[in-house]
RNA sequence: GUGACAGUAGCUCAGUUGGAUAGAGCAGCGGUCUUCUAAACCGCAGGUCUUGGGUUCGAAUCCCAACUGUCACGCCA
């Protein structure tokens, strides 16, 4: 056996393999988890359920596999010693050889960039995330589609897949009526220089729906505005488009701050054009129908879609989120050739997503085009401490700009009071990369399946499961090899095999990468990685407090330097892909 | 009414897809800086995994039924 990347993925198929020369039968499925540091690395619980199923002794069989493993010397006993436990588990121990082996072949980024490589390779996968309407400030709501969905994009390329993050804006809809309206009545220069113009554009909008609402006379007027954008009035089209271009200016000042980028930015007006052909196809195939005015699907095989309409086009002949979100499915499969599509969009839409994944099954079947695989990463929604959607207190929405504001000022504080000999200059970066840090990880760090509390306390709270311990650790790992004056990965070559407890803790850990990052593409859960990368500093610290790494004897010093560099590694490309900033000092 | 998601320590949350004695962090108590950053580490204490059935050698995890909370369900997205 030689030191492989992924062992767990080798002693899988070594298991397999003999499983089928013993005469288990090419069915057998190991079962290789990873096991209580107890009991060693990993364990085999597969041998249990095939006893079961087949009436033998369980631990009789386990004995067969291990000798079939030994004679055929598929392992070696100075690299993974193995044995047989409780009713039937085969237990997996790596030992200190192994792990020095793994840690002298795996040694950079791009080695662990390189093994990740192949998983996805070739896939073209569309992430369709944060998508903010126009016209309005972006604003807490907005923080996890953003934040999971730029995770989840760096985590596929990072397998090797080609990644188009969409950004499917709001640039559409009645609303622009009732702002065009207001702009004009109040005569607000859109082209002028202003302070906060999408803050401008907000109020104003305020104001309009307003008026709208207050007088029959004035709501003619507002609908009059929206006609006229509908059919392409110059003057109106023109106040449209400036509109949006105030708007992209603040979401990409938010965008570039958070290190967040996107190939398409392609509304709902992009698709405007493209929905007559999502009626004619629906329709030449049966799918849609005519209900109560409106163009609808149901899929009569399901509890509720038999009865709960999927409308497409509404009864005023208008189309809506359900045909532009068509039309969108159908330019991604022709233009980008989608694999794969990931819409990161709240769990409240869930049903609209199952419409439309049944509808475009059957449409796409209908046409003889191969379906993109299609994934809705649903996530719960952000509440205030009362457990009801977060508000201001004057009952406004939280704005994504003034939270960040806020968490880098408060982070600010702290590194002064921490640190106050270091630069001003290099505070503000730190405070920066920390308080951004802070609410992206208090995000990402959560299962996203459920709603979570939003407390300044809880996203500033630099303790336990957070960004600053996970950035404190990767600092001081940094400051450790500026006091050997060594750049990490020197000096490595008297590394013997680790001995101490906290040494083989850590070491056991930083195996476990891969695992935690199959995991998260696996499921699109980012917060298996936090989980993993919070383990890893918490084994990090407690090794750092235990095992002083710049000692004389240059064999411990070697293999502790070597566990530094790893950790560092390991840790840097985790919350890179986490979209975290690290620091050199904090 | 139909459905989705959730219910785990006082609080906030994990739990590697059914495995061995359920884990963290806060909060509480007690220790550790003349030694690479104490934003740290070590220890103590804290549990009827909402409840009741069922499947299984084995269940927080799967199935059924309750209960509680949030949300969605015909022209917003």
């Amino acid at each position: 056996m030689e030191i492989c990347f992924d062992p767990a993925y080798y002693l899988t198929a070594i298991l397999s393999e003999c499983a089928h020369q013993t005469g288990l039968g090419e069915t057998f499925d190991p079962m290789l988890r990873a096991a209580d540091p107890r009991f060693g690395d990993f364990q085999a619980n597969g041998v249990l359920p095939w006893a079961k199923q087949e009436k033998r002794n369980p631990r009789e069989v386990a004995t067969q596999l291990l000798e079939a493993l030994n004679a055929g010397s598929k392992l070696d006993e100075s690299l993974v010693e193995c044995s047989i436990a409780g009713p039937g588990f085969i237990n997996f121990k790596l030992t200190p050889k192994f792990l020095l082996g793994w840690m002298q072949h795996y040694r950079t980024a791009e080695d662990f960039a390189k093994q990740a490589a192949s998983f996805e390779q070739g896939r073209h996968i569309v992430v369709d995330f944060s998508a903010p309407n126009t016209a309005k400030q972006m604003h807490v709501g907005h923080i996890r589609s953003t934040v999971i969905g730029e995770a989840i994009s760096r985590l596929l390329e990072f397998f090797g897949a080609e990644v188009v993050r969409d950004n499917h804006i709001g640039d559409w809809g009645t609303q622009f009526g009732m702002l065009i309206w207001a702009i004009k009545d109040s005569g607000y220069d859109l082209d002028a220089e202003h302070k906060d113009a999408l803050a401008d554009l907000e109020g104003l909008y305020k104001a309009g729906n307003a008026a709208y609402k207050s007088s029959e006379a004035t709501a003619d007027s507002v609908r009059n505005e929206l006609v006229k954008l509908q059919n392409g009035d110059p003057e109106n089209t023109r106040m449209w488009e400036r509109i949006t271009e105030i708007s992209w200016v603040a979401f990409k000042d938010i965008y570039d701050r958070l290190g967040i980028r996107f190939d398409e930015v392609l509304g709902e007006s992009f698709y405007r054009d493209k929905v007559e052909r999502i009626y004619e196809e629906l329709t030449e195939l049966n799918l849609a129908e005519e209900s109560q005015g409106a163009l609808v699907v149901f899929h009569p095989e399901h509890k509720r879609f038999a009865t709960q309409p999927f409308i497409v086009r509404k009864a005023d002949g208008a189309s809506n989120y359900a045909t532009t979100d068509l039309a969108t499915i159908l330019y991604r499969y022709e233009t980008f050739n989608a694999d794969e599509v990931i819409y990161v969009v709240d769990a409240r839409q869930s049903d609209h997503f199952e419409q439309l994944f049944l509808t475009t099954q059957k449409w796409f079947a209908g046409m003889n085009r191969v379906q993109p695989k299609l994934a809705h990463v649903s996530f719960g929604t952000i509440n205030g401490e009362d457990g009801k959607a977060i508000k201001t207190k004057e009952g406004g929405s939280v704005k994504l700009k003034e939270l960040m504001a806020e968490a880098v000022e408060r982070s600010y504080g702290i590194v002064t009071e921490k640190n106050p000999d270091l630069p001003e200059a290099e505070r503000r970066e730190i405070a920066e990369a920390v308080g951004l840090g802070a609410i992206r990880y208090t995000d990402l760090s959560q299962n996203r399946s459920s709603d979570y509390i939003f407390s300044w306390e809880k996203m500033l709270s630099f303790e336990g499961n957070t960004a600053p311990y996970l950035l404190y650790a990767v600092a001081r790992i940094y400051s450790i090899f500026r006091k050997a004056e060594l750049a990490p990965g020197a000096s490595e070559e008297t590394a013997d095999a680790f001995s101490t407890e906290e040494e083989m803790t850590l070491a056991r850990k930083l195996l476990g990468f891969t695992t935690a990052l199959k995991q998260a593409r696996s499921d699109l859960r980012p917060h298996f990685l936090c989980s993993y990368l919070y383990e890893l500093s918490g084994a990090f610290s407690s090794f750092y407090n235990a095992n002083k790494v710049i000692v004389d004897e240059p064999e411990i010093k070697a293999r502790r330097l070597m566990l530094c560099s790893r950790t560092l590694t390991v840790l840097e490309t985790g919350l890179n892909l986490l979209g975290l900033k690290t620091l050199q000092r904090m």
